[in-house]
Formats: structure tokens, sequence, C-alpha cells
DNA sequence: ACGGCTACTTGATGCATATCAAATGGAGTG
DNA sequence: CACTCCATTTGATATGCATCAAGTAGCCGT
């Protein structure tokens, strides 16, 4: 079975996500892998630097090194020119800031350049559902666009800084470019796709099957942003992956003590290292044969 | 909290869903109410009459008494006549069959006629997780736009009648008319709002909470299709009740049981009748206060 | 360096729901 | 009409996770 291409496949193999079941992927997974870190970098460096290493900070998304995993390719020059002018201004964002919240009005959508955000929808009582988790290159605010009012918080976990794009921008440069239109389209159903992974989860699997499969999924991610597939910094603490997994903080810890117990992670604080990739594998997969 | 509308509001009254948290509203939420029954029917002619009474049989868009539920409202009679061309042809399926599998190709959205559906993802030991139940006016098939391949079943759970419309075509269409392009949108947005509230419902809510909700999130759609808001005939069986909420059909069932001995429904086969629609959300309502 | 805070870990116990099992009852069919 | 099949109900028991309760450890700012 699948959790996107977790198990046993490429992400950079693919273009876009097939089989069925269980997506767990990445709210807007790239098309292309982007080829800016060739090697793993060490996990201390994690979002040190999206920057352009090249020279201009202009907004433009043309330079942007994040473009094969935000914005669709084949472009022609002429219409990437165009697409600059999608971005209005870039937002840096405290961890612990909100970008959006529940109630606000919904005008822009927001590609992630830098940093590490949850979303969650709050019910009155202030208790909350994690509803993702989202990293450099994906697009954050979709939830907005039914009721022009954002219907879950989008909040930091570190650092950030985002590229703000009017969704009128977008709508606009959609009817203009087809290629950008049918990219539209396709975050949109990937996020479907994926929430349709998460219901799964939640519904069918038991404690050590979700957190296999969140970490899986976040490897995945990682992987394909250039990092390490055996190592990775968690941004969020066990509350908020027991939120998104469905399980309590104590459950979230007493199951990584066990995996670490089985050889399967080494556990330091927020640090989690891979030791047995395919016993991790077998675990999510248990769900299922 | 909310429900999409169903705490406390009216559907009629409100354009878009708004507030936060817990929205299992139907994949395409009517912008407007369909008037096309003024009083609520009898519950034996739930889908029985949904072909225009009128006379023509043309596979129209413009004179389908569905418009007003799948459809952007306030087109000038030249873009009614435009979006015409959306609908390729109509598709008959029969109870059980299937519109679309996990794995087809995809290159067509359907907005139901008449019928219900469920969409299904699908493990391969055949377990299945159902990811939604579909009525008249709404779309389905979104989830395949990302990978050009469909990744979910949509089967039909009575008889049924869809129109087809080749995704290029609502693409095209969606360049020429802003405001179906923003429709499509919000289809796509409501899809993802309604999957966080589902989310929420399987993280958060125990099982009577869950089939609360669902109860009232059917009674609320079928209303807004004129039927009584006392009353409905589940087209779906227990064990898929179970699958879409996280529970066993057992639970299902029991569940069922208890709600009829406190008096709050009436439980015949699958013909229910809401005895006390407050103490329904009261026991909905329980799972944020 | 200190105190205080929050995040996390670990243990003991309880409960909601799953599981296993059996019986009932419509619905459809020959 | 009898028979079969499948959906459903109901009961008894098991179990995974939540809950309650300490205790530990890293982190932050003074």
């Amino acid at each position: 079975m699948m959790l996107n291409e977790i198990s046993g496949h490429e992400v950079s193999n693919h273009q876009e996500s097939h089989g069925h079941a269980y997506n767990l992927a990445d709210t807007n997974r790239p098309s292309r892998i982007v080829p800016m870190h060739a090697e793993p970098r060490p996990i201390e460096h994690q979002q040190a630097d999206a920057k352009p290493a090249d020279s201009s900070f202009k907004v433009a998304c043309s330079n942007c090194n994040l473009r094969e995993l935000c914005l669709p390719v084949g472009l022609s020059t002429d219409e990437m020119q165009q697409l600059d002018g999608m971005v209005a201004t870039r937002k840096k964002i405290k961890q612990g800031g909100h970008l959006y919240s529940s109630g606000d009005a919904f005008t822009m959508l927001y590609a992630i350049r830098t940093g590490f955000f949850k979303t969650c929808v709050v019910s009155e009582d202030g208790r909350e559902q994690v509803t993702g988790f989202q990293m450099a290159g994906e697009i954050i605010g979709l939830d907005g666009i039914v009721s022009d009012k954002h219907n879950c918080n989008a909040i930091a976990l570190e650092d950030a800084e985002v590229c703000v794009m009017p969704f009128s921008h977008v709508e606009d440069l959609s009817r203009q470019i087809p290629m950008l239109q049918r990219h539209v389209h396709k975050i949109m159903s990937r996020e479907i796709v994926r929430e349709n992974g998460v219901m799964m989860l939640l519904a069918n699997m038991r404690a050590e099957e979700r957190l296999a499969a969140f970490l899986l999924n976040l490897l995945q991610r990682l992987h394909a942003r250039g990092y390490s597939k055996s190592e990775l910094i968690l941004r969020m603490t066990r509350e908020e992956i027991g939120s998104y997994l469905g399980m309590k903080l104590e459950t979230v810890s007493r199951t990584f003590s066990k995996f670490s117990e089985e050889g399967i992670i080494e556990v330091k604080q927020k640090n989690i290292r891979i030791l047995d990739h395919d016993k991790l594998k077998a675990i999510f997969n248990a769900s299922t044969c």
C-alpha cells in the first residue's frame, strides 16, 4: 500500500501521486524534485538557506530556488515573467505567530519560503485539531476560498517567511496561463487526496501505524527538499503530533519510546534518527496486510 | 460550534459556510437553496422526480432544475448558454455500479442528477475507507485531478444519473467565465473544509457524537433539497456508516439503538425519524463544551 | 546560576469501543 | 411459499488507548 510514494518509490521519479489509499502526502508535493541540494545536509541546517544563494532578493518567482516545488514546470520565459506578478510581497512570521486565523477575511494564498507551519481548526472551547503541517514550497490558505473567510488558523512553528499571493492575481493569471490553472487545480486536488489519506489513518490505523505513517511522510517530504532520509527535527510538540494523529500526547510519547526500545529510531527530544527504515515501513504496512 | 449550518442556522440563509471547525458539510453545498420543492415531500419520494417536470430532456444546464445547487448563480443568459457545453452527456449508474474506480484515468467530473453515491479509498487487502457520501447537485471526481488518475472508487448506493463533464471543458470555460472559475475553486475548497471537519470528528469525538453529527449533516443537506428535516432514508449500510465515522458496524447499530431508547430517533431499518432534533444537537455539541 | 515554566516521560487504572459470537429478520429468488 | 442470504441487532468479553498522576529534563529570561 501507499503513503504517497513512501513505500518503495522515490518521489523524484514520479510526477504526481498515484495508486490509492492512505495518501498522507504534503499539501503540495513538488511536481519535480528541487535539485538545490544534491547531498543531504546536516539536520541542523534544515531550514537555513532557502534564500537565493546567488544575489538578488527581488520578489520574483522566476529566480526563486523553490519554484520547482511550488510552481508548474514547463512555462515559457514569457509566462515566467508574468508569474512574477503573482507574488505581491513577502512576509515574515515569528515562531508562534499566526499567518492567518479562523474567521479572517480570505484574500491571499501563501507560498511558504522558509519555516514550518501547522494549520488547525479550533472549537469554541479552545480545543484544537491540527489538520496539517506545511513546509517550504507548499501553499496554504486554500481553506478560505469557499467562504471568503479562513476556516482555520495557520501558525508558524518556527520563524518563517512566506510569499503573499493575492488570490485575485492567482485567478487572473490562471485564466491567462492554462498550465498555471491546471497547477492550481492540482494543488487543491492534492490536498483533498491528502485528507482522504488522513481519514483512512484516523479511522483504521492503530497508534504505532499512525506514528510510523507520520514519520515516513515527513521524511519523504524533507527528502524531496534535499534533507537526509535518516534524520529529522520535529518542529511540533508531542501534543500537536497527537492532535494531528488523533491520539493523546502521552500515547505519542510512549510510542516513540517503544520504537526507540525496538531499535527502530533514536529519540533525542525533537531530534529523530531513523535506524531501521524498513521496520518503520513494515509497521506502517501492517495496517493493510 | 458548527456542523456547517447544522447547529442553529438555516442553510438557506447563508451564502457560504462560515465559522470554524467541524465542517461536515456536503461536498458542494448549494450557494442558494433550490426552491424546486417548496414543501417537504414524503420521504418515500426522496429521489423520485429529479427529472425536469416540464418537458425537454435536453442535456442543458440552463434548464436543469438542479442548476442552483451545482452552478454559480448570477450568470448572464449568454454565459448560461456557454455552460450548456460543459456537460458532454449523461450517464446512468445502477445501484452498486462504479462511476469510476481507483486507478482509472481521470478525464471527467460528474454532477449528480439523481441518486446517492459513496466514495471510498481501498487498500490492497480490500479494506475500504468511505471518504464521503454524495447526493444530487454535488460534484464528484475532484480526487483525480492531481495525478490524472482517480484515487478512489465512486459507487452508486442507489440507481443514479450523472452529468458527465469533461474536465478540459470545465477548465476551458473557467478561463472564459470568471464566475465559473471562482465556483470551481469554491467547490474544491469546500471539499477541503469538509474533510477538515471529518478529521476533527474522527480525532476528537466519541461514537454518539459522531453519529449525531452524521445524522444532522445528512438532514441538513436533504433539507436543502426540499426534504423533511425530521425523517430520512439511509442509503448506506451500517458498515458504510461505520467506515465513514471510524467505528465498527456493531457500534453504529448500538448507538442507533441507544438514541432510539432515549426517544431521540425512531429507527425502522434504514428509515430514521427524528423525534428530538434539539437533543441530537446537544449530543453533537457535547463534543465542544 | 537560579527559579520557574513547559515539554516530555513513565506508571497505574479505567473506559469506550473492538472483537467474538449468536440470534433475528427482511428482501430477494426459485 | 420456502429458502437463502445478507444486514442488523444484541450479548459477553477483550484490549488499546485515555485518563490521572508523578516525576524529570531542557529552556528561558532575570
